[in-house]
This record gives C-alpha cells, sequence and structure tokens, in this order.
RNA sequence: GGGCUGGUAGAUCAGGGGAAGAUCGCUACCUUGGCAUGGUAGAGGCCUCGGGUUCAAUUCCCGAUCAGUCCA
C-alpha cells in the first residue's frame, strides 16, 4: 500500500508526526515526539491496567450510549442493530462486523444506504479464537462493534479519511484521553473481496478501533497488489470504522480482564456458585491476573504451547510456581469462558438460531456444548438457562431477549438433555472399550479415541478421563484434532454447471417479464432476439424461470405453423433462456421473427397453488410452533409442496393437524394475495428480515409478497387470492437435518388427489380385512395379538409333534459301526422342524440324525449326539456332501448343521450319500 | 453440502449366513412376622422397513426410515 495513502492533513494540522516502530517496523503517527514503539502488543505492553485511559468509568449501556449519541451530535444517524444471524447474506452465517450489515449490496453500491452517514452498536460474533477466550483476558465471542460509516460515490462524497481521523481523535478527548498516549498504526486491510488503506488507533496499548478506507475491489485486471490479490479502485468508497464497546469499557476501568469490566456481576455470581473467591480488591489475587493479561497480550495462546509458555513468565514475573499459577489461573479461565459463552448463547439463541448438527445451527451447539462442559468442570450445578437469563436481566437494552425467554429456556433444557445423553453414551462406549483394551493389557488406540469423538461426539479428555477410572491408558497426542481433521476425505470440488451461452447471453438485454403485470395471461406475443441450438431467447416472455424453488413453465412457442415445445426455462442475468425438446434449425426460426407463447396452463396453476399454499403454511407453521420457526428451503412440483422450516423439536402429528387446519382456515378467508415493487430499504425498515425467508434477492427494488398475514420477497407466480389454492393437505414431516424439519404438503386438485390415494390405502386395507375402514385400528391390533398367539402356539405344536414323532424314529435306527443312525425323509417338514426333531433324537448320545425332507426347495439337517462326535461324527461335513447331491450347499457345526438344495429328486441319493459320509468318517478314526 | 456410527426383550447392550442371548426391570413361587436380600420358575422379540444374493438372511449387498455425531 502506497505511503501517500496515509500523508493527511489531519496528522499535519494537528502536531503529528511519522515514526517507523523500532520493533515492528510499522509506521504509526504520534503526537509523542519521544515515542520510538507503535503502541500496539507486543510492542507496547498494556498500560491501561489499573491506570484507566477515560476520566471516567463506564459499563457497556453507558458507553454505548455515549458513543452513538456522539456520533448521532455529529451529523450521524442512528440505526438498530442488526441480527447475530447475517439471513441477508448467503456466504456468511454469522454477523462478523458491523460494515457485514451492508455487504454485499450497500458496499457495492447497487443498494443505497438505510442512512448516510450513519453510526451503529453492532452486536457481532466470531468463534475464531474459541479457546483463547478466558485465558487471554482480552478475547470474546461477542462483542459489539460500534461504528460510523459513510459511503461516499465519485461525486457525492460525504466525508473521507481527514474527517474520520478527525472525529475518532475528538472521541478520545472528549473521553478524556491524554493525546500523547494515542498512536495511529497504518495497517494496509483486506477481507471479502475489497480492501483499502486502515489505520488502526491504539490507548495504552490496546486497540480500541481500526479505522478501514475501503475503496478497493478484487478484480482479475486489477493494478495494485495486496497479499497476492489483485485490486482495483472502486467508484464507491467507503469509511468503515470499528470500535471496541468492550474494549472501551475496559480501558475505562483499567480491571485485570475484559470480562471483569464488561460483565462483572455474572463473573462474580458465577465464582460464587462454583466455591471461589474473585477477590479483585486483593492486590496480590489482582495483580496475578493483571499481569497474565498483559503477557498474554503479546502472544497467541489459542495453542497450548503458547499457553504454558505464558504460565511460565507469569509464574516467574510474580514468583511463584507455574503450578501453583495454573491451579490459581485455570478455574478463573474457565468462569471468564463460561460467562463469555452464555452471553454469546444469549445473543444466538435470542436472534433465532436453532441448535442443529449443521450451518449456523453447529456452531451454537459447539458454544454449547463447550459452555456445559466447563460448568460441568467447575461444578455448577444450575441449568443453563439461568445463567442465559442472567445475561437477559443484566442487558435491559435489548428488550426482545426477555420476550424469547421461554422458548430460549426450552431450547436450552432439550439441549442439557441431548448432550448429557451423548455423554452417558460415550461413557459406555469408552467402558467397554477400555475393557477389551485392559485384557488385552493395551492402551486404547488413537484410532478408537478418534472414532468416539468424529462420530459419536466424545470429546478426547472425556475418554481418557473415563478410561483411566478404569486403570486403562489412552493414547491421546497434543495435535488431536488436527488428525481428526486428516481423517476427513478431501472436499470433492463440486463442478458448477455454467450455461455454455453464457458469452452471447451477456450481449442480451434483459428480457421483460410479463407474468408479473399478468399473472392470469397465458399466451402471449414475442419477437426473437437469438436462437443457439435449442435454446431460445425473446425480447419479453410470459414463461416462468426456475427460482425460489418454483419450477420453470412448459408450454409452446408458435412461429408461422410451427409449434414447438418448451421444456424448460432458466434466468441467466437477467435474461431468459428458453429451451425447446430439440435443436432448431433456421428454416424454423430466425432472429426478429414474431412468435407466439403460450404457457401450459395446469403445470402454472399447480405451481401457483403450491407456491401461496407454501407462504401460508409458512404462517400456519410460526403460529403453531412459534416466531423461532424460520424457512430454511422449499420446493414445489406440479403434485406436491415441501417447506423446510428450523425447528428444535419433532413436529407432532397433532401440531400438524392444527396447522393444517389454520392453513385451510386462511384459504377460506379468501384474502387477496398482494405483489409490491419496494425500495429494499424501506421493505427492510417496514417488515424486518423475515422478508428473506426464501433468500436474498440481488438488487436495489424486491417484489414484496403479501400473503394473508405472511410477508416475503417472493419471485414466483401466486394465486390472486388464497381461496384460489383450494385445499391444503398435509402429507408428511421428516427431519431433514437436527433442528430443521421438512413439511409435505398438497394444495388445489393436487391435495384432492393425494387425499383420494390416502383414503383407496385405507379402502384397500379395510377390503382386505372385510371391515369398514372406521373398524381398522381395532381390527389390526385384534389380528396382530392373534398372529403373535398363533406364531408361539404353532412353535409349540412342532415342539410336541417332533418330541411325538422321535420315539417311533429311534426304534428305526439302523447300525452303522456301533452308532444308532436314523436317516429318513419326513415330507413337507420345513427346516425348523427338521432341526426340532434332530434335536430331540440326539438327546441319546449315541445317535447321529440325518433327515431331509422336500418341498419345493430340499432341506437337510444332520446332527450328532455326544458319543457320536466323540466317535468321530461330524455332521457339518455330512450335510455339506450331502447338499452337493441335490445341488445346493449347507454347512454348520459338528453336532448340527443344515443344508438344502433345488433338486427334490435326488432326495433318497442325498439321504444314502450321508450315511456313506458319516461311514467314512467312523472308519477315518 | 460432505463424512462417520448405530437400530436385536420394557431399559442397557452382546452376537453374527446354519436352534435368538446377557444384565437390569417385570410376574409367580420359595426363604421372612414384614421388608431389604437371596433362591427357583416364567412371561416378554415382524432382530426398524422394502428389495436383492443364497438351499438358508436378524447376520452379506442396495434402498428407505429413524436416531446419534464430526466437519465446511
Amino acid at each position: 500500500m502506497l505511503e501517500d495513502e496515509y500523508q493527511l492533513d489531519f496528522f499535519y494540522e494537528n502536531g503529528f508526526i511519522r515514526k517507523q516502530c523500532s520493533k515492528c517496523g510499522k509506521f504509526f503517527w504520534t503526537r509523542d515526539l519521544d515515542r520510538n514503539t507503535c503502541g500496539d502488543a507486543p510492542c507496547d505492553p498494556y498500560s491501561f491496567i489499573g491506570n484507566p485511559v477515560f476520566k471516567k468509568k463506564f459499563d457497556l449501556a453507558e458507553m454505548r450510549e455515549y458513543y452513538l449519541s456522539f456520533f448521532e451530535e455529529r451529523g450521524h444517524t442512528r440505526l438498530e442493530r442488526y441480527p447475530v444471524v447475517a439471513r441477508w447474506r448467503d456466504d456468511i452465517y454469522l454477523t462478523i462486523a458491523s460494515i457485514a450489515d451492508f455487504q454485499p449490496f450497500v458496499t457495492s453500491g447497487q443498494v443505497r444506504p438505510p442512512a448516510n452517514p450513519l453510526t451503529i452498536s453492532q452486536p457481532c460474533i466470531r468463534l475464531s479464537d474459541l479457546d483463547a477466550v478466558g485465558r487471554s483476558g482480552r478475547h470474546l465471542t461477542t462483542f459489539e462493534m460500534m461504528a460510523h460509516h459513510a459511503f461516499n460515490k465519485k461525486d457525492e462524497e460525504v466525508y473521507w479519511k481527514d474527517h474520520t481521523l478527525e472525529l475518532c481523535d475528538e472521541l478520545f478527548n472528549s473521553l478524556g484521553v491524554d493525546p500523547l498516549a494515542v498512536t495511529y498504526k497504518e495497517e494496509p486491510w483486506a477481507g471479502g473481496g475489497n480492501a483499502g488503506p486502515c489505520v488502526e488507533a491504539l490507548v495504552g496499548g490496546l486497540e480500541v478501533a481500526t479505522l478501514v478506507f475501503m475503496d478497493l475491489e478484487q478484480s482479475k485486471e486489477g493494478n495494485i497488489e495486496i497479499k497476492g490479490d489483485k485490486y482495483q479502485k472502486m467508484d464507491n468508497y467507503i469509511v468503515d470504522t470499528g470500535y471496541g464497546l468492550e474494549r472501551f469499557v475496559w480501558a475505562s476501568q483499567g480491571s485485570p480482564t475484559i470480562y471483569d469490566a464488561v460483565f462483572p456481576n455474572i463473573v462474580n455470581e458465577l465464582m460464587e456458585l462454583a466455591g471461589l473467591e474473585h477477590e479483585l480488591d486483593n492486590t496480590e489475587y489482582s495483580n496475578i491476573l493483571a499481569q497474565n493479561a498483559r503477557l498474554a497480550g503479546l502472544m497467541d495462546v489459542s495453542e497450548k504451547a503458547n499457553l504454558f509458555e505464558l504460565r511460565k513468565q507469569v509464574a516467574s514475573s510474580i514468583g511463584i510456581t507455574v503450578d501453583k499459577l495454573s491451579a490459581i489461573m485455570e478455574p478463573v479461565e474457565n468462569i471468564y469462558a463460561i460467562t463469555d459463552h452464555s452471553r454469546c448463547l444469549t445473543f444466538m439463541l435470542a436472534d433465532g438460531i436453532i441448535p442443529s448438527n449443521v450451518k449456523a445451527g453447529y456452531l451454537a451447539r459447539l458454544v454449547l456444548r463447550r459452555t456445559l462442559r466447563m460448568m460441568n468442570e467447575m461444578e455448577i450445578r444450575i441449568p443453563l438457562s439461568e445463567i442465559v437469563e442472567m445475561h437477559i436481566n443484566n442487558l435491559p437494552e435489548y428488550p426482545e431477549f426477555s420476550e424469547k425467554l421461554d422458548v430460549i429456556q426450552d431450547i436450552l433444557e432439550h439441549e442439557e438433555k441431548k448432550f448429557s445423553e451423548t455423554l452417558d453414551r460415550g461413557r459406555r462406549m469408552i467402558q467397554k472399550s477400555a475393557k477389551h483394551y485392559k485384557s488385552a493389557g493395551e492402551k486404547i488406540p488413537l484410532d478408537t479415541v478418534i472414532e468416539m469423538y468424529d462420530s459419536h461426539g466424545i470429546p478426547p479428555e472425556i475418554s481418557k478421563e473415563v478410561a483411566s477410572e478404569m486403570g486403562v491408558e489412552t493414547e491421546l497426542p497434543d495435535n488431536f484434532y488436527s488428525l481428526v481433521a486428516e481423517g476427513h476425505s478431501k472436499a470433492e470440488a463440486k463442478e458448477e454447471k455454467v450455461f455454455p451461452y453464457a458469452a452471447k447471453v451477456e450481449k442480451l438485454p434483459e428480457t421483460k417479464r410479463l407474468f408479473y403485470d399478468e399473472p392470469t395471461r397465458l399466451e402471449f406475443e414475442a419477437v426473437v432476439l437469438d436462437i443457439f441450438d435449442n435454446h431460445l431467447v425473446l425480447d419479453s416472455t410470459l414463461f416462468y424461470p426456475e427460482g425460489g424453488g418454483q419450477p420453470a413453465d412448459h408450454g409452446t412457442i408458435t412461429v408461422y405453423d410451427n409449434v414447438l415445445n418448451v421444456i424448460d426455462v432458466q434466468v441467466v442475468d437477467g435474461v431468459v433462456v428458453h429451451t425447446f425438446d430439440g435443436v432448431v434449425d433456421e428454416l424454423q426460426l430466425r432472429k426478429g421473427d414474431m412468435v407466439v407463447g403460450k404457457v401450459n396452463e395446469d403445470r402454472r396453476m399447480a405451481h401457483a397453488c403450491h407456491h401461496t399454499a407454501t407462504h401460508i403454511v409458512n404462517d400456519a407453521a410460526r403460529k403453531v410452533l412459534g416466531d423461532h420457526v424460520w424457512q430454511t428451503g422449499a420446493q414445489k412440483t406440479v403434485d406436491r409442496a415441501r417447506l423446510d422450516i428450523s425447528h428444535y423439536k419433532r413436529i407432532t402429528q397433532d401440531e400438524l393437524n392444527q396447522m393444517e387446519l389454520i392453513a385451510n382456515q386462511t384459504v377460506m378467508d379468501n384474502q387477496r394475495v398482494t405483489a409490491e415493487w419496494m425500495d429494499r430499504i424501506d421493505a427492510e425498515k417496514k417488515y424486518g428480515f423475515k422478508l428473506y425467508q426464501g433468500g436474498v434477492p440481488p438488487g436495489n427494488r424486491i417484489r414484496v409478497l403479501k400473503v394473508a398475514d405472511d410477508v416475503e420477497a417472493c419471485g414466483g407466480t401466486h394465486c390472486t387470492s388464497t381461496g384460489l389454492v383450494g385445499p391444503i393437505k398435509m402429507l408428511k414431516t421428516e427431519r431433514i437435518q437436527d433442528g430443521v424439519e421438512r413439511i409435505e404438503y398438497a394444495a388445489g386438485l393436487a391435495a384432492v388427489r393425494a387425499t383420494q390415494e390416502m383414503e383407496s390405502y385405507l379402502d384397500k386395507s379395510a377390503e382386505a380385512l372385510r371391515v369398514l375402514p372406521e373398524h381398522l385400528p381395532s381390527t389390526i391390533e385384534r389380528f396382530f395379538g392373534e398372529w403373535k398367539e398363533f406364531k408361539k402356539e404353532n412353535e409349540r405344536l412342532k415342539d410336541e409333534l417332533a418330541h411325538a414323532r422321535v420315539a417311533g424314529m429311534v426304534n428305526d435306527a439302523r447300525d452303522v459301526e456301533g452308532l444308532r443312525v436314523i436317516a429318513s425323509l419326513i415330507p413337507n417338514a420345513d427346516a425348523d422342524e427338521l432341526v426340532k426333531i434332530a434335536g430331540e433324537l440326539t438327546q441319546n448320545g449315541d445317535v447321529v440324525a440325518i433327515l431331509a425332507s422336500d418341498g419345493e426347495s430340499v432341506k437337510i439337517v444332520a446332527a450328532a449326539g455326544d458319543d457320536a462326535l466323540k466317535a468321530g461324527a461330524n455332521a457339518g461335513s455330512i450335510v455339506r456332501e450331502m447338499s452337493k447331491v441335490v445341488g445346493g450347499g449347507g454347512g454348520g457345526r459338528p453336532n448340527m448343521a443344515r443344508g438344502g438344495g433345488t433338486d427334490s429328486q435326488k432326495v433318497d441319493d442325498s439321504l444314502e450319500c450321508g450315511v456313506s459320509v458319516l461311514r467314512d468318517q467312523l472308519k477315518a478314526v
């Protein structure tokens, strides 16, 4: 980045000089002529601990309010915070910075900003430094990024670098910061496809603000290179600042850690619950924490080796042993982390994240389970929801939290139960495996521990703990988690479908879409703009291209007397491309031809019904299940539709019935369905992000569709009133992921057909049982009970029969080498009967039973009594040889074997073969 | 979106191509004045469902479904 970027009038006019840091070599601006270091860690250690840098102490609410009104007074519009789930983005799950609120459409210039300039305090969640939270004294998973933003255009500048620096400096002055203690470090910034010069504001060794001047965008043709990527100047350029609310509060208080500044009451309460003393008045104790935070500020403590290094340094600087220090620090660090994590969960759950095994929900579960583990370790035996409730009470600035308390409690309770079940299950598995390795005198191998974690969610520490309780060691290297990752096969790069005519389409104008203005018209005339193979582009069309979970329209396009079938319609960069079922030659269709298009009415109507029904069902789901319900996907076809929603439990049949009633009530209310093109920002203000249930459409203006109480941004075709949807029939629910339920239903004629189909199942079943459909449940129950009884009865009878037969058969035995051998055909017996008979026969130790039965296939059973076994008889090989004779196979144990074949003509041969095999066996001994 | 694991008695789980098992719980009886306990006997299984391979599938293969779990 060019040095010129930082040569600001502001610096020169306010007595700053540019210096190069003697430690890191970076350039910075300061008023202090004697300063040689940049002011950032690790070049400068924290100097504010025990020595606050502001003239007054602030808590979170006070600081936030001070900041926002400061900028409000200086011409900025105050904005309400955005959710911590970035629902308006499809590239990130969580809001990670204030500027994320305005990406991608405002920053790209496509959409005008909600206010300009503006100020906001945006709660953000970053889980990248999870391991450092609690240990470093400064890391948080959740923080508020206070910011002022100005969106400039080439000919329309609000303000740029000088004024930004001026505002920042003025803010510090108003807070009573010593002007000599402030440094502004030059630090080029890049991220998320944008880049620009940036200035970090440092006070007392702490980075409290980052002032980014975003004026570059990534581009292959760019002439500026940063970190290996090429960038070029943008027409619009943005002031993107970030002031860490929590860091301001910390700096104002000078407490040993950020946690003691931000939520001291909750830290104290948890300390008490864990039976710990947390006396920050005690100089020795608070010194340890302060020293730890100071030194931790200089390194990355998420790695185990670094943490150990930190412990060593802190211990030696204070003069105690590492062990003693660890014994003091570890519990405190856990309490800090629990406090932080539970605040993170408060934001996540209140903003509607449902814990799950995928996506943002997985992140919530990750944090949740970490917290539960640490609570368990600290023996804090209260429900997690109570800690979350403390946060909610502690954050009255967020009244929306207490409204959600009930649902949050329910979710947490549910999750806690699940986790403890997982752990119980895991303990049993490890105990079993430990037993196995104990008897073998081995350690539990790494593979097993990895599988425990990867497939069963058992943290390696717990595996180790449980195993050691049983006196078995565990193989557990430090790089455990990277070994887990290694085991995962490399993700195969999915091939993106590239539209082969993209280059040609690019040159064509956007197609006029007539179906929005005239939703009921199905015939139109249009002019051919281009044709490639079997694809056609017109100047305007009534054909709906696939999108928003609604499949493409089908139909015909007629030119002169030629009728062409449209089998697919897609939109590529605003250009609608119609696809025919075959290649079209020039004789049939040429550029400039006038054509008549006709949309298949049945298909379109079925789609429209299902699309409108989807909005109705979504609304019904929210009414029945709660406000946490969000659409996560939807798909419509001609005969049914499905809607995926976030919900933390399975939907019960009862709930589904209620939803069905509400949905049909909405239909019968027969309200008009309205669509209105609105300014994006106005729509967001009016309806909130609930608009984006079905995804985020691009552009400055969005189509806001109202179906009864449901309002969404939607580009699909719909019925003009809810009554036209017709009946809505719920078909089934499915849990496609943890925390995501899929509801399937049919609407209109499809619903009638689906109902008829269901009825036909009932009718056929009832007919088969010769009862009325309403008697089916009781009849089936009776039948099933009887069937079980008959089965048992049958079993008993076979036993008896076998017993009865045996008496006679023993008398018929022939003598083979001194053993009694019974070789006989028992007609119509199944394999089980033969086994029972053979079993009975061989109660006599000197008996060998060789039995066969014929039927559709030949069954063979041989068994040998104890004495016969000793004499060398082997039923297994007898059956094997016999089975070959009848064209099959068989086997078993020496005392009992079974087999069979297909050739029933040779049953007698087979029996003879069995006897002779036995004879050979006995002779061989 | 990708990967892994599992579904067997009321519960927890073994087993594994050739006669469905253990432990706890349940019922009855014995021991006791009664209970805990200890005996003895017994009930309780579409081995998740649908296909396929096989003489034979609870077991192997494919699919569905339910559940658990890791990662992006």
